[in-house]
DNA sequence: GTCTATAAATAGATAGAC
DNA sequence: GTCTATCTATTTATAGAC
């Protein structure tokens, strides 16, 4: 591979892409081999020359995105800001992770409902260190950083299902303002993470409890 | 159909219900005929006589299914309380909905990440009632209730997102638990039920803003 | 209402030429 | 790396007997 970024991708990039692009749409079960074949304008052989079979293509996928998001989460656990920041951070990591990878949101949603099927041992170990670390954020608050003692996991909740739902539902919200629903236009990335971000922070230090 | 309730449930019932099993285990694509033709102990072909296709099938569960939260919602609406309160009994009646049709939450989930492709008209009404309804509550709360001036959407996706998320994610959950994560096994309905109620109400009464 | 049988299209996956 | 051609199973859906 060189090292500059090359104007054409590789088959396996343009299969890699199309692939996500079809799960997000359709499900698992629901994706055709034929389908990302024509979307990557490569020959449906030669998913198979790249990918063992559709399973391990969405296992890899998969692998991908977390791992992404696990790397991102790390990162704020390592730094030496306070945990309320770290909370802050914590959201935006996320936040980033999920627009970074388009079609991330839709196979993550979708992946948890169908119980995590997929997650093969190594993927499933991110998503658990993404959820560990944001317990231990909330946990060292709460030792020495006056957090209110409260599940992390709520915290959880109230971070990972606004923030995956927004990104997951930008179609849905765009009927939505058709049909005439008020608010939901103005909607912006910023203004979620933000009130996110408040509403995690707020709970924890105790405000009004 | 007689008033009492029948000891055996007829085909289209038991066809009805082991489609929602279905489409809530594989998504819309992934469902087969024929599994739900097995599951619900009946000739494919019975399938076809209750119903015109398998995109009418699920459009039948979808109306079924936002039929059953909009009368909720509408309930909570109707009635005399405070804006405070009404919050609290939204998001009672969003997990109540939940809760009565277990295949309801993967479902929804899996429809929003598909844009509502499968939404039928007359379904997209109830879907907009409710995110309508919340809206007027919290507006009603912002008017004459010193509730703080935040888009409403804010609050509904702080609502939806935990709560659909949390029933969604039962399977997901117990690996989570079984992988050693701290607190999520500890994680009940009353607990998220209570902890949003307190955060959509906290963040619009103001303290702390 | 319930069944068997079957049509017609599409699925995932592979063999083998180049 | 990339292609054509193909195998086999499964897909949605229907015709028609009972």
């Amino acid at each position: 591979m060189s090292l500059t970024k090359r104007l054409v991708a590789s088959s396996r990039e343009r299969i890699f892409a199309a692939a996500a692009g079809e799960f997000a749409a359709r499900g698992f079960a629901g994706a055709s081999v034929d389908r990302i074949a024509r979307a990557a304008h490569v020959n449906k052989a030669m998913i198979y020359y790249h990918f063992r079979s559709k399973a391990a293509l969405y296992q890899e996928i998969l692998r991908d995105m977390f791992a992404a998001v696990a790397a991102r989460v790390a990162d704020v656990d390592a730094s030496a800001d306070a945990p309320a920041d770290k909370i802050r951070a914590f959201v935006d990591a996320i936040a980033n992770a999920a627009e970074a990878r388009p079609h991330f949101p839709p196979i993550w949603v979708r992946e948890i409902a169908e119980g995590g099927a997929h997650l093969d041992p190594g993927t499933l170990s991110h998503v658990t260190a993404v959820v560990k670390t944001l317990g231990r954020i909330v946990r060292e608050g709460q030792s020495k950083g006056g957090f209110a003692r409260i599940n992390p996991m709520l915290i959880h909740a109230g971070i990972i299902g606004p923030v995956l739902m927004y990104f997951a539902s930008a179609a849905l919200r765009q009927r939505l303002a058709r049909a005439g629903v008020p608010g939901v236009a103005q909607l912006s990335r910023e203004t979620v993470v933000a009130h996110v971000q408040r509403v995690a922070v707020m709970t924890l230090e105790g405000e009004g409890v």
